[in-house]
Formats: C-alpha cells, structure tokens, sequence
DNA sequence: GACCATTTTAAATGGTTGTTTAAATTATTC
DNA sequence: GAATAATTTAAACAACCATTTAAAATGGTC
C-alpha cells in the first residue's frame, strides 16, 4: 500500500513535467529538475535513465491530455451548437488551468516535429467521432455549412488559444494587467462561440 | 546596390536570426551561428558583446517585422471588409515566408515575457488607427457588430497563425502531407474571410 | 614600406551540462 | 539479525557552453 510520503519516481516525474512545461526542453537542466523535485541529481537518471527519456515519457502525457477531452466532448450525445459551446469552455478550463500547455506543445513539436508518434490513431478517432458524423447530417439536411471537421475545429480552437499562447504579446499590444486580460479573455470566449455558430448554422 | 562580400557583421547577425527562428534562444549555442554564418567563433562577441545582446537586436527585428505590415493594412485607405481581407491574406503570406516567426515570438515571450518592452507606443498606434475609426463609424450607423479592435483582430489572425504555429500537430491530426497542408490551409483562409466577415458586417 | 587601426584567428578560460561511479544508506527477505 | 536487494548520496566524469585572450592577418594612410 502507497504511504504519505510520495514515491521518488513520480516526484520527479511531477517536478520535471512542471519545469518542462515552464522553460521548455533546452532550457531545463538535470539540475533544475532535482532541486525541483528535491532529490539528488542522480535518481533522474537511475529512474528514467536520460533526460531525454523523462521527457519523452511526459511530453506523452501532456499531449494525451490536450486530445483527451476534446475526443470526449466531440463524442459527447449532445446537439451541434451545444458541443460548439463546450468544446470552447473546455478550451478555456485548460488555458486557465494549464496556461503552459499548449505553448510547450507547440514548441516541442515546432523544433522536433518528429517526436510526435507518426500513427494516425487520433486521426481516426477523430473522423470516426460523432461530431464528424452530426456535422456530415446537418450539411446533408441543409441546416449546416458544408465544411469539413479540419476546418471547423482549428475555428474554434484557434481563437481561444491563441490569446492564451500570446497572453504577454496581447497584455502588452492591448495594455491590459491581469484582471483585464481575464475580463478580455472571457469576452473572447463569447465572441468565438456567436461567430462560429453563427458561421456553421444555416437558417432558413 | 550590395556588395558582393556582405560585411561580417551582417553575415553573422542573418546567419543568428536563422538559427534563433528554427531553435530558439536555449537550443542555439554560439558555435550553431558561428557554423551558419562560416566565421569563426570570437567573432559573434567581437560584434555584438554577447549571445543575449545579439538575441536582443534581432528580437526587436522580428517582433517590429510582425507588427508592421499589420498596422500599414490597419491604415490603408479601403474598406472595412476589404481590409480584413487584406489583413488575413498578409497573415497568410507571413506564414509562408516565415513560418518560424510566430511560434518563435510567442515561445520566447512565454519564456521572458520582460523582453517585451513594457512601453505601450504600438498599443497607441493601434487604438489611434484608421481601422478602428471605420470601425466605431459602422457601430454608429449599426452596419457594423458592436465589438472592440481587441476582440476582433485575433478573430482574424489567431484561425490562421495556430494552424501554422501548430502545423506538424495539425498535419499529423489531419494527416495530411505538406502539399495537402497548404491546400487545407488556403480552405482554412476563405473559411475565415468569411467567417469574420460574416460575424462583423449586420445587414439590415 | 613603415605605421596604425581593424578584423580574424587559434587557443584557453572558468563554469555548466548530462551522465556515471562507487560508496553509503535504507528496505526487504529469510 | 544477517544477507540481499533497492534506493540515495557525494563526487567525479568528459563534453560542451559562452566568453576572453593575445597573437596573427588584413587593409588603409602617409
């Protein structure tokens, strides 16, 4: 049985997924990572054997959890709009949770495209959704735009990161602290929501 | 007209913005821009004192290239849709002539959000522009959505830089090769012409 | 061609990097 | 409680880092 005390292996994982996450692959030092965790330098290599393979084995894990609730809620049985509506909250529950997230999945993938798993299986997770086939229903029935899944999520997903990945760039470019940018952000969220239903829907 | 032999200190200064743009600030040592510009080691310090000192001048270059282009269309002299035509259609371009600066901005910002220079002149430049102008006139006479420049702008230009700051993630999630990304990126660009559009300009 | 400033070079600086070692400590098994 | 295995430690490793040095090469001026 697991007692109080946290087992070492997953303390460091913890540690270094957190300062991955903060200052990237290249600017994270063995060190750093076990002052962090508050080990000795060594058990990161008798644990993971390189830093290379600790980060390997988190930056997994971050990219699972960037897919996983959003393969939820596109297979979620609720209608069209209402899953536009909870895709975009669900987007902005992870930006303000984990505000490091999808910059450091961007950038790792930027400088080394290769460490995404070349499989397609989330690709086919994501054709085989229920979203794509409510999508292809309503186009086929008229009451939506002809549009393909590729093009309807980065609408949505685009706005709402975007802001988020350039939190700094647009605090500055827009002169808003803290308190103003979540105001700002949240207005966003609504913006996004109108616009793409609005775009996606067709009444007649 | 150019000489024939660049002076090194240009060679060298080109030669860092390459390397800075494919692998950042912590992933580029002096010894990757030495071998990039064929020079030798001592003489990235000779010219410029230090490695932050070079980042810090080609910084300032990159993020004045990012905003300029946008503020010109911001004032050119045209319609308000138009203008937001212009606008993603310039963003395109940038993505494709460089597709390292945006995600390369927006990491080295997220790392050091201080390299920012806290000054708000081109926040000045922006709210004193025509586009908000042609904007607040069409609230008025109610062609126009209420919405401020804030919310717009990064309707427009966060659709169509994520999916190039994210490309890899979204040629893997799409699978698509490179051809087939640049086809799905040119869908993506009339998608948000016409989203934006669509959301901003009421017709009564 | 001697003089001087500028530019370029090879080599070395001290510090940091990821990783390893071998000894010390703790936990587990009988 | 001795023997064995697992964990933790301090120290060291070679390689690489940004930067500096001092000498060599270059170019222009008189």
């Amino acid at each position: 049985m697991r007692c109080v005390t946290e087992k070492s292996e997953d303390k460091i994982k913890e540690a270094a997924r957190r300062v991955f996450l903060k200052k990237g692959f290249d600017g994270t030092t063995s060190r750093d990572i076990a002052r962090e965790a508050d080990m000795n330098i060594a058990l990161t290599n008798y644990y993971f054997r390189s830093k290379e393979k600790l980060f390997l084995e988190i930056f997994k894990d971050v990219l699972d959890e960037y897919i996983k609730d959003m393969l939820e809620i596109l297979n979620r049985p609720i209608g069209l709009k209402e899953k536009i509506s909870e895709m975009i909250e669900n987007d902005f529950r992870m930006m303000k949770t984990e505000p490091d997230l999808i910059i450091f999945i961007m950038n790792e993938v930027h400088k080394e495209p290769d460490r995404l798993f070349s499989d397609n299986s989330i690709c086919r997770l994501l054709e085989s959704s229920l979203f794509v086939k409510q999508l292809d229903e309503g186009i086929a029935n008229g009451t939506v735009r002809p549009i393909r899944m590729e093009n309807i999520l980065p609408l949505m997903k685009g706005c709402i990161e975007f802001i988020y990945v350039g939190k700094h760039i647009h605090k500055n470019l827009f002169n808003l602290n803290d308190d103003e940018f979540e105001k700002y952000a949240q207005e966003q969220k609504e913006h996004v929501k109108a616009m793409v239903c609005n775009y996606l829907m067709l009444k007649d």
